[in-house]
RNA sequence: GGGGUCGUAGUUCAGUUGGUUAGAAUGCCGGCCUGUCACGCCGGAGGUCGCCGGUUCGAGCCCGGUCGGCCCCGCCA
């Protein structure tokens, strides 16, 4: 750069600055070159600037800029001029000047790029990841990681202000049963065994709270090898926060508190908390599932009860093995096509359910329905009334166990709204879940396992029900969620070893398996553990929503592909067989 | 583990019933051009049709397999 210092970044000139002398440092996005006068637009991470490169003012720097190309990066030295009459840019920031350049210093040059960056064409994924650096040139994808950044400091100071401490905790830690699938490192100083990455600091921060830390976060990574999804991925990052001689309500306005003031930093948007709450059984019937969008209506509604007694076979039957019926009236759909039916059918079968049943509401009362014949009249009306169904409405019906009827109904719900545009950009709704079931039966595993992990204490009023009929039992747990998607999750925990205990009986685990696992965490609750509890975010999730984005690979610097690969570093690679050696791993797979 | 979908020029895509030399736009290279802002005009280069095998006189197109991207189910306390 010699003796150049960069004066100024690319957005921030405009009409006060005219006659200044500047250096600008950046990428050549586009270069208009008239053979004359040459036009440059340079970028750097906050905006664009156009510098002007005339002959007629210094016929050798001119020269020079005839052979830019995109993406060199340059230094140019000039001064500030206010763009002749007419042609000021309204869409820049930068519009209203132009850069009349003395000096310039080409930084390095660029191949051609591998895809373009001044254009809106969409690029192959696996392209964009394994030239990362260049995508992440696009103001798009920066803007993500400015309003992660943003995100992150907002929480930092909240937290701070509220006497959190930001505390580390082990990456490598031990393997505890339940949950997701460990990823594993092999201890090379100890032949055989293995550490675990953090599913996620949970008892770090138990114990921290043991401790008498008092107040704790962490925005950290947390590992799960799982297969992924748009929105999961093998490492992703987590607000941890955990507090002592707490509450559910306290907690609860804490992470509203921070939400808000998260909102603020990165949208400047209030989001006005109090959230509203929802409890997990109503969040079922309602919605078909413990995380709703509650953005619009289309809600289930149980008919059951109405047609138990009915001539229509399917339904009779599936409630009389204790199954359920339930409906949704998309009111005013009537006009969607025979496709449009087929299409949702298809749709919900990949759910579980087994058929799609719909009517299409016509003038007076009738039905226009493949199943209108096996109703009588009365049996119409009356299902009619329950939903509310008026001229012009389209009701859908799935019959069969609760749990593949709520499945496919909510995604039916889902699926309809986004057909009708019931999901508009910039629209947020929270909600909170609250009074989940402790436990839920594994038909494989024939026991029963713990709905958000084994350290959350169950209701007080329900402790008895632990032995009695523990599916029964609710928990001290809630999640946040936003637009549909979980975002949050904690409970009040488990603070005393007994109770502990016997969680962990109700769970399957036998107490010498308990204490194998998890003895340090049962001696700190009998070392004066304090009544404590937390929640975390899943920060990926909250950016991705946050930015408008599909997937948390938008949101994330250096993603993982749908094969837990990084096509730029090409990670996972095979190791020298010295390295595992060292490691007293003997592989049996076959060698390149 | 399973279902769906995609893979053709640097990029984004088209490619008919299986038929001669695989096209377009953009980018790239060269030339012209002094007010553009996705500058314009003229010319040129650029292809292992993901890979392997099969059917066929003949395969980008059909069949089998395989690799990879994406979406989903299972999985994700």
């Amino acid at each position: 750069m010699g003796t150049l210092k960069r004066s100024n970044y690319c957005n921030d000139l405009n009409q006060t600055h005219i006659g200044q002398e500047v250096t600008l440092m950046g990428w050549v996005l586009r270069r208009r070159d008239h053979g004359g006068v040459i036009f440059i637009d340079l970028r750097d991470r906050y905006g664009l600037t156009q510098v002007v490169f005339n002959p007629e003012l210094n016929a050798e720097v001119h020269a020079k800029a005839h052979g830019l190309r995109s993406e060199w990066v340059i230094a140019v030295r000039g001064r500030v001029s206010g763009r002749p009459d007419g042609m000021v840019n309204s869409k820049l920031a930068t519009g209203e000047i132009e850069i009349l350049v003395d000096e310039l210093r080409i930084l390095n040059r660029s191949k051609t790029p591998p895809f373009p960056l001044d254009e809106d064409v969409e690029v192959s994924e696996n392209l964009r990841l394994k030239y990362r650096y260049i995508d992440l040139r696009r103001p798009q994808m920066a803007e993500a990681l400015v309003k992660r950044h943003q995100a992150c400091q907002a929480i930092r100071t909240f937290l701070n202000d509220l006497n959190f401490l930001e505390i580390e905790t082990p990456v490598l830690t031990r393997s505890t049963p339940e949950g997701a699938r460990d990823y594993l490192v092999p201890s090379r100083v100890n032949a055989g065994r293995f550490y675990a990455l953090p599913q996620s600091p949970q008892l770090f921060k138990q114990l921290l709270m043991v401790a008498g830390m008092d107040r704790y976060y962490q925005i950290v990574k947390c590992f799960r090898d799982e297969d992924l999804r748009a929105d999961r991925q093998p490492e992703f990052t987590q607000i941890d926060m955990e507090m002592s001689f707490i509450t559910e309500e306290e907690i609860i306005e804490v992470a509203e508190g921070m939400i808000n003031r998260l909102f603020q930093a990165t949208l400047n948007l209030e989001v006005a908390p109090p959230f509203p709450r929802i409890t997990y059984r109503e969040a079922m019937d309602r919605f078909g599932t413990d995380r709703p969008d509650t953005r619009f209506g289309l809600e289930l509604t149980s008919l059951t009860e109405v047609v138990k007694d009915c001539s229509f076979k399917v339904f009779k039957t599936v409630v009389e093995k204790g199954g359920m019926v339930k409906s949704i009236n998309a009111k005013g759909c009537a006009d969607f096509s025979r496709k449009d039916l087929d299409d949702l059918t298809s749709y919900v079968a990949n759910f579980g359910a087994k058929g799609l049943a719909w009517v299409k509401m016509k003038e007076n009362g009738e039905w226009q329905s493949p199943i209108a014949k096996f109703f009588t009249e009365e049996e119409r009306k009356a299902m009619a009334a329950t939903l509310g169904a008026e001229t012009g409405d389209l009701l859908f019906f799935v019959a069969d166990t609760p749990a593949v009827v709520h499945a496919a109904l909510a995604e039916l719900r889902l699926e309809l709204a986004r057909r009708l545009g019931f999901m508009p950009a910039g629209s947020f709704n929270f909600i909170w879940v609250t009074d989940f079931p402790l436990v839920e039966y594994d038909q494989e595993a024939k026991r029963f396992t713990a709905v958000h992990h084994p350290f959350t204490a169950p209701r007080e009023e329900d402790l008895e029900l632990l032995e009695s009929d523990p599916g029964k039992a609710l928990s001290r747990a809630y999640d946040l969620v936003l637009n549909g998607t979980e975002i949050g999750g904690g409970s009040i925990r488990i603070h005393q070893m007994e109770l502990q205990e016997k969680i962990f009986l109700a769970l399957g685990i036998t107490p010498e398996e308990a204490r194998e696992k998890f003895d340090f965490l049962l001696q700190a609750l009998e070392l004066g553990a304090p009544p404590h509890g937390g929640l975390a975010f899943g920060l990926d999730r909250l950016m991705m929503i946050l930015c408008g984005r599909e997937s948390i690979r938008d949101v994330i610097a250096f993603p993982k592909t749908q094969k837990a690969g990084c096509p730029m570093t090409d990670a996972p690679a095979s190791v020298a067989r010295k390295q595992l050696t060292e490691l007293s791993l003997r592989p049996d797979w076959k060698e390149d």
